[in-house]
RNA sequence: GCGAGGGUGGCGGAAUUGGCAGACGCGCCAGAUUUAGGAUCUGGUGGGUUUCCCGUGCGGGUUCAAGUCCCGCCCCUCGCACCA
């Protein structure tokens, strides 16, 4: 290390030690001026990565900035610690999921200690600690009593491998979210949230996050709730008393009907089948198509299939017969899980109706124009063939048969979602029990609330998933009392979605010891809602979601203050890092292993290998620890690297010539400090007015870069933010007379600038400049409005739209004297000669441009 | 298929109420310092046939002026997707 390279180490640990003593981070009481900084809070696994803390230091930035405008600051981190990883983990290495995970804790408190993040550490939380998951449970029940949770016997997604089912939101591409593998539909009794009593709501008060959540994460949500309007019409069945409704968005085809269809699920098929003259046949369909994967379901090439069940509806408008049908592409939960045939206006029923011959009927017309009869015709036109609704346009028809529907009382007008309820219980060891007893007398019962926790068992024999809770074979858990009738009852076997415990964890920050209540009132009229939320955009259709939801509840029930928890959202880009892949072999290559020649080689094999730049994982091999980096960088390099990467909220690529740029930075701040330190004079008082040319130069510098800084950072624009502060630095560097006040001010509020981005080097400048309190405890810098702009400015000449020339002119000038400097230049004049100006434009303070023609 | 975002030097990226394209950094080149290397400091660095010309994915257009606006394409990333 040169001699006046920064000392890293000691001064990082002397502050984070010192910010601890003054209480810097500690929550005020009663907040003035509150500000809630929240950042999603983690899964403890084995390793925090600079993926993750990219994610914490946008929120340190965030927490410091508003410490230094004055805010009382609520900047709290805890822990979502059930789930399966430590399970999985307990099956494999034979270790306790407490255990295993309060170990992960530690390692992660004591990393993001490292970094210095400004995180009230009194208000840590876990998830798995029963005095949290009490409150977990606390919330089950009193959705319960509100109607909002309940049990249902339903198809639902099934991981085969992890052994429990899933909620619709953790269905990736029909693979489990988890481990990838394809997911089955399973009838299972489970307990839901009824989230679809909210759509709604969800949907509408997303309008007002526009403009404070990004638009990508709304527009997900907007899409993910699905709200589409329709129409509801009801077909009756053969035996002319059982419903069949279907849900429509087109009820302007109606009378094109051949058939209609429903889904395999569907429970209405045990009436039907018992008049189906080719019952097996079509119980054998249903069977086969019950055991498919979603992905077989659904996949796109594949040719739709069905089976007549040999039965007939009648339809509501006509009176005709039409086929019932049975076919797998009908989704059991969206609309009504029937759906009306309309071969000749909707493409899958065309090919449906083609490849088993059913009827194609036209019923809707272009509005300018003819089409064959059978021919297949999707948009919207006119009606034809369709009674006393012949003529009507599209749309009009629609609302014409919604009205005659409602007044034969078969149907009207309908809303349906794509959302649907929040399947909550799972057949997995480590999590929240489901607060219920099940009694062979009185049924369902409740856990009374002074009863809670319902803790989860210690000693386990296995936490090996069998297709059913662990929980199950625990005797001295699952024999109980019924708290109604006192006889002999058993528990729930089954725990809650992890995602029911971050569905209210920043609530819980706001009164965190609170023995009485998840939290008070009170305390969340204090700090709710917060206000700045950081975190992946992966969880748009998730936490982001069932958070929301949980919030209205709690809203609607006057515990929290606002109908939405989070006002603002902020979604950071993921790390990348290169790694080396072998596709010979179908493995990732450490570096160790790989041979550098023309390029990079497999050692093992010879081949030559890919590069490629993914998002930092184990099983990549491409993670940079932030423990072991910190220890060889120092905290404020790894921050710097992180925030001048690029824009926070796309990905970035970790490389090591971005680390030393960022090491160079600090250093070159250092020695410009250590370089200047005597000469710097604390007390200096600047008048701008009276300044020579070079100090007003960099006077003016400096209020740019306050009033650039300030911006950029308000708009999480932290790249550009220190792009500024170089400039300044750079600047200083040039400066020639450090006994000028400009000098000393400039670096004392360039130490306040910078301390929100590299705050222990900041900390430790300030100190070096004499003062005694903490940098944070002072305002961030405001700048002088009036010597925003140099004196004289560079204006570039246009002629003919071409830069010609650049004349050096008073920012006051006014447009004759720039017209007549520029007509002074020489290089405009010889590209002026002869000619004649047929136009002139000024911009003020930006650029002259002439138009110019041949003479005469 | 639908929706959103994006395409700018060798690289990461700046700049959009239309007004100097390439801020800042990395890399590279040169000089200073140094026994040497590294580190540091200073200067340079879009391309070319260099009085000038060309350059923001491609092709057109509007304008004194276009990365930015309009029309038509291409490519990439992400989300949803048999949604009736």
């Amino acid at each position: 290390m040169a001699k006046k390279d920064y000392p890293i180490h000691e001064i990082e640990k002397k502050w984070q030690k010192w910010w601890d003593e003054i209480g810097l981070h500690k929550t005020r009481e009663n907040p003035k001026n509150k500000y809630y900084v929240l950042e999603m809070f983690p899964y403890p696994s084995g390793d925090l990565h600079m993926g993750h803390l990219k994610n914490y230091v946008i929120g340190d930035v965030v927490a410091r900035v508003k410490l230094m405008e004055g805010y009382d600051i609520l900047h709290p981190m805890g822990w979502d610690a059930f789930g399966l990883p430590a399970e999985n983990a307990a099956i494999k290495h034979g270790i306790d999921p407490r255990e295993w995970t309060y170990k992960n804790i530690n390692t992660y408190k004591e990393t993001l200690k490292s970094i210095g993040i400004t995180y009230d550490w009194d208000r840590e939380i876990a998830t798995c600690a029963p005095d949290y998951y009490r409150w977990t449970q606390w919330i089950f029940l009193f959705l319960y009593k509100k109607g909002l949770a309940y049990r249902k016997s339903d198809y639902v997604n099934y991981c085969p491998n992890c052994k429990t089912v899933l909620a619709n939101e953790q269905v990736i591409d029909g693979k489990c979210e988890r481990c990838g593998t394809p997911v089955v539909k399973k009838k299972l009794e489970q307990w839901f949230f009824k989230i679809t009593d909210y759509a709604d709501r969800l949907l509408e008060d997303l309008k007002l996050l526009e403009g404070r959540w990004p638009s990508k994460i709304i527009k997900q949500q907007e899409n993910w709730i699905g709200r589409s309007e329709g129409t509801e019409i009801i077909f009756l069945y053969q035996d002319g008393r059982t419903k069949l409704p279907v849900f429509t968005t087109r009820a302007d085809t109606v009378f094109g009907v051949t058939f209609i269809t429903i889904a395999p699920e569907h429970e209405i098929l045990e009436r039907i089948l018992k008049d189906s003259p080719n019952r097996e046949e079509v119980e054998k369909y249903i069977q086969e198509a019950l055991q498919k994967t979603e992905i077989e379901r659904t996949a796109e090439e594949k040719e739709k299939t069905g089976i007549f069940t040999g039965t007939y509806a009648i339809h509501p408008l006509t009176g005709e017969k039409v086929q019932i049908w049975v076919a797998d592409y009908v989704l059991v939960n969206y609309g009504t899980g029937i759906v009306m045939g309309v071969p000749a206006h909707d493409e899958r029923d065309y090919m449906f109706a083609r490849k088993y011959g059913i009827p194609i009927k036209t019923v809707v017309k272009p509005v300018d124009g003819d089409i064959e009869e059978g021919e297949l015709f999707t948009d919207y036109g006119v009606m034809v063939n369709s009674g006393e609704f012949s003529g009507l346009p599209s749309k009009e028809g629609i609302r014409a048969i919604q009205k005659k529907l409602k007044e034969m009382g078969l149907g009207g007008p309908a809303v349906s979602y794509r959302l649907k309820d929040w399947l909550i219980s799972r057949q997995r060891y480590w999590g929240a029990p489901i607060p219920v007893v099940h009694c062979p007398r009185c049924g369902v019962v409740p856990v009374p609330e002074d009863e809670l926790p319902v803790l989860l068992p210690e000693n386990i024999k296995s936490f090996k998933p069998q297709g059913r809770s662990p929980l199950e074979d625990v005797d001295e858990f699952m024999n109980t009392t019924c708290p109604k009738c006192g006889g002999p009852a058993k528990r729930d076997p089954d725990t809650m979605d992890t995602f029911v415990d971050s569905s209210w964890y920043y609530l819980r920050y706001v009164d965190p010891h609170n023995d009485k209540e998840p939290f008070s009132k009170s305390e969340a009229e204090k700090w709710m809602p917060v206000d700045q939320y950081i975190g992946g955009a992966e969880h748009a259709t998730k936490h982001l979601i069932y958070a929301r939801f949980i919030n209205k509840v709690f809203f609607d029930a006057g515990m929290v203050p606002s109908s939405e928890p989070f006002s603002a959202l902020f979604t950071q880009g993921l790390v990348h890092k290169k790694f080396y892949w072998c596709p010979v072999c179908k493995e990732v290559v450490e570096e160790a292993d790989v041979e550098f020649k023309d390029g990079p080689y497999h050692k093992k094999c010879g081949n030559r290998l890919e590069e490629r730049v993914e998002m930092m994982s184990k099983s990549r091999g491409n993670v940079v620890r932030v423990g072991p980096f910190v220890r060889e960088h120092g905290a404020d390099v790894a921050r710097i690297t992180i925030l001048f990467a690029g824009p926070a909220e796309k990905d970035m690529e970790w490389t090591d010539a971005g680390v030393e740029g960022a090491k160079r930075f600090i250093n070159r701040v250092w020695r410009l400090y250590q370089d200047n330190i005597e000469k710097i004079d604390k007390n200096a008082k600047v008048d701008p007015s009276k300044l020579n040319r070079e100090e007003k130069k960099l006077y003016v510098t400096l209020q740019r870069t306050i009033y650039e800084v300030r911006k950029d950072s308000a708009e999480f624009h932290f790249n550009t933010a220190i792009a500024r502060i170089m400039e300044l630095v750079n600047a200083l560097y040039s400066f020639q007379n450090p006994e000028s006040p400009v000098f000393s001010e400039s670096l004392q509020k360039l130490v306040l600038l910078l301390a929100p981005f590299a705050p222990h080097l900041a900390e430790e400048l300030w100190h070096q400049l004499g003062n005694e309190d903490s940098v944070f405890r002072n305002r961030f810098p405001e700048y002088n409005e009036d010597y925003l702009t140099h004196d004289t400015i560079e204006i570039p000449v246009q002629i003919n739209g071409k830069v010609r020339s650049r004349i050096l002119v008073s920012v006051d000038a006014g447009e004759e004297e720039v017209k007549r400097l520029a007509m002074g230049d020489e290089r405009v004049r010889k590209f002026t000669e002869g000619k004649v100006i047929v136009k002139t434009i000024y911009v003020p303070g930006k650029l002259l441009s002439l138009v110019v023609k041949d003479g005469n």
